[in-house]
DNA sequence: TGTATTTGTTGCGATATCGCACAAAGGAGT
DNA sequence: ACTCCTTTGTGCGATATCGCAACAAATACA
């Protein structure tokens, strides 16, 4: 079923990928810009942008395009589409309530996590979190906790084909130590992660597991860092994280 | 420049009404079920299914197609792109903190409303909402608002376009009715819907204007209804609503 | 069980796409 | 003004797409 050439069509796939195209740092693209960020020949990219244009996905000034609300449409297909999000919120709200922290459920996709579903408390980081957000999978307890239900080779390519940035001094970026890591979170059943994504900024994950036995997305507590030893706040926050995955695990299927 | 047959590529614009065949009511499709949708051959749909699924858009069991976390990466490009939410947001939470009711952020696409920014506090709807979530335009605050910013022809037509289903029984369906209602926010500055979207739901929107005077999104309170008149609740909400309004225009642009 | 209907797949020809190459149009610097 | 350089727009031919139609396989129904 794989790679039948016959059965793909290049123009939709060139499409999305001048979509992606546009990101938080590149909102606005020429033609030529697009091409050079998407890989594909200009005159394509401009066919690209004008079919988009003409059907509301963008807008185009006669010089620099931009996507439109419109295109909202294609992703939350998908998050709407999920019954993930509208089950475990009422569990987030009382946790978040119950221990007087953020907490959050996230998703995989490659090697990012995307929240889908978030009860929000105090500010602790300094970008704002909400459904559909993405941050590293390397880097982050959520992250890590998804990446360690994957079979290790898979994780570890995953890992290789994206970039490790150096967040704060204490992130982890050597590929050996990420994936004991992640052995470390199997044989543990939680991952903890100490000012890896931001300074100041700690988090618990656990994984949320069907009926199979799969895990589907990942629930976590970020809480600022503080003279607390870490273990210490492991202590407070695990035993509430691991009775909603439990729960969750009642409901799920 | 419009509608350039040459420069228009007819894969493109299928494949994304496929995407959009996606919805929150129809998650799984088959081939047949996603081509009556999308209102294509079978055999073209069957063909933009399979590339979306190369791609990881998709994912395929066999029988059924459903859309994978990898189109949140369409979509987001362009909530990321916004900084609307990222700015409002503080505010937000800052109201919602002082009239302890939940406030939102919407932006309008074609005749529905898009949450871009929320703060969240107790559950007065039975949905979920959160940034991304759509909701009619004619029926809510914030709709009538952005609504009320088009010229009035535009307004209408878009109403005339889409469905106005009775949500309730004290929905406004008719049209000149509803343009009536936009004719008075115009003159009034605000939105005011009572428990038209949903029984037992009040909420009053006002515009949030840019420095050229254009309204770019609505501001809203959602808050149950209660014995209290509509008159009173909207002394309560309706300055503090004004209040943020006014400090968000003196900081857009 | 047999028959009718729907669904998935494939071959094929008319038609559309796409990337090259080149022309035209701006912009920056002199 | 000029050149140089970047960007946008456009014929055109090789190649890929797409919708029809036909067929196979699965499902529904009697």
């Amino acid at each position: 079923m794989e790679t039948k050439q016959s059965d793909m069509m290049g123009g939709l796939a060139k499409g999305l990928r001048v979509i992606e195209a546009f990101t938080v740092e590149t909102p606005r693209l020429s033609i030529s810009e697009a091409s050079a960020i998407a890989g594909l020949d200009r005159a394509t990219t401009r066919r690209c942008l004008l079919t988009l244009a003409e059907h509301g996905y963008c807008a185009y000034d006669g010089k620099y395009f931009t996507v439109t609300p419109r295109v909202l449409r294609l992703g939350t297909g998908c998050l709407a589409t999920m019954p993930l999000p509208r089950i475990v919120q009422p569990w987030l709200d009382a946790l978040s309530e119950e221990i007087g922290q953020s907490t959050s459920v996230a998703i995989l996709d490659e090697a990012e996590i995307v929240y889908v579903a978030r009860a929000a408390q105090r500010k602790v980081m300094s970008i704002a979190l909400m459904p559909g957000s993405r941050l590293p999978a390397y880097c982050t307890s959520m992250g890590r906790v998804l990446l360690a239900a994957l079979p290790a080779e898979t994780a570890r390519n995953r890992l290789l084909a994206a970039p490790l940035p150096q967040r704060t001094p204490r992130t982890i970026t050597e590929i050996d130590r990420l994936m004991s890591a992640l052995e470390r979170v199997r044989t543990e059943g939680y991952a903890v992660v100490d000012e890896e994504v931001e300074l100041g900024l700690r988090s618990i994950a656990v994984p949320i597991v069907n009926a199979r036995g799969a895990t589907v997305a990942a629930l976590n507590t970020g809480f600022p860092a503080s003279s607390e030893t870490m273990e210490k706040a492991q202590e407070r926050f695990l035993d509430p994280l691991l009775h909603v995955r439990q729960e969750l695990f009642r409901i799920l299927n």
